[in-house]
DNA sequence: AACCAGGACGTGA
DNA sequence: TCACGTCATGGT
């Protein structure tokens, strides 16, 4: 199954919004200049990242940001930053409430410490050179198995950590591709997944750009409670006639 | 002052 | 499988 209107969807987000730089490393990030100039993002380069702890930071917001706003999100990475939390054997030493206390404002903070200390344990079992050797699928299902890491986690940490090109559906993804009736509002996951890989090329970077443009798009025109403008950039750019 | 945010899990039908 | 309750802070 292919549709059309997705690769045209992207191309039209992208020159409406530019190279969004994802995923943002806000404390990690090795380049000073570029963490000044655009807070953690990184547009056009796609060589990130470059560290297992820039990885980690990845792997910890991905789950962070679990219907969570991203500025939350960025205050939890400081303070783990702080409480010497940010690495992998100090999550293992830590108990789920030491971790819960440096992640507060982020909300259902308890559930997530532990999900960020389960993750640490999956990760001193597997490294990330183990799973970066690993095939997408393979790799995808032990993540899986990770209790706190459902499927559009797995898929950010798959595209983003690990680099591996697999397409991230988010609530937005929903709300825009079945305002189009390109899915039924109500599709599965694992649906409109599969019918985004197939009708894209197979392109790490495209990918990356691809979920970072529909956040960037449904924020600002499809939040759960409507505060007024259409999205008439799309609906404009899709109804638009083509040559006769 | 309700309502929502870059979801996931457990439960019961 | 699927609909629904729960987790919880911070912004609008």
């Amino acid at each position: 199954m292919i549709n059309q209107n997705i690769p045209k969807i992207y191309n039209h987000l992208l020159s409406v919004y530019g190279y969004q730089g994802w995923w943002p490393l806000v404390h990690t990030i090795d380049d000073p200049a570029l963490r000044s100039l655009a807070d953690g993002y990184h547009p056009g380069q796609y060589d990130f990242p470059r560290t297992d702890a820039q990885k980690l930071e990845i792997c910890l917001g991905a789950i962070l940001t679990q219907n969570t706003r991203w500025l939350n999100v960025v205050k939890c990475l400081s303070s783990l930053e702080t409480s010497k939390l940010l690495s992998i054997d100090h999550l293992l030493e830590s108990r789920p409430g030491q971790i819960a206390l440096a992640i507060k404002s982020v909300g259902y903070y308890n559930q997530k410490a532990k999900y960020l200390k389960n993750f640490a344990v999956f990760l001193s079992d597997h490294p990330f050179s183990e799973l970066e050797d690993l095939p997408s699928a393979d790799c995808r299902r032990m993540i899986l198995d990770i209790k706190g890491i459902g499927q559009e986690t797995a898929d950010c940490i798959l595209l983003y950590a690990l680099r591996k090109t697999s397409f991230v559906v988010d609530a937005y993804t929903r709300r825009i591709f079945s305002k189009f009736d390109i899915v039924e509002p109500d599709a599965s996951y694992q649906k409109i997944k599969v019918l985004c890989e197939s009708s894209l090329p197979d392109d790490l970077p495209m990918f990356q750009e691809f979920h970072a443009l529909f956040v960037k798009h449904g924020k600002r025109f499809y939040s759960k409670k409507p505060h007024g403008a259409e999205d008439f950039l799309l609906t404009e750019h899709l109804f638009q006639r083509g040559p006769i």
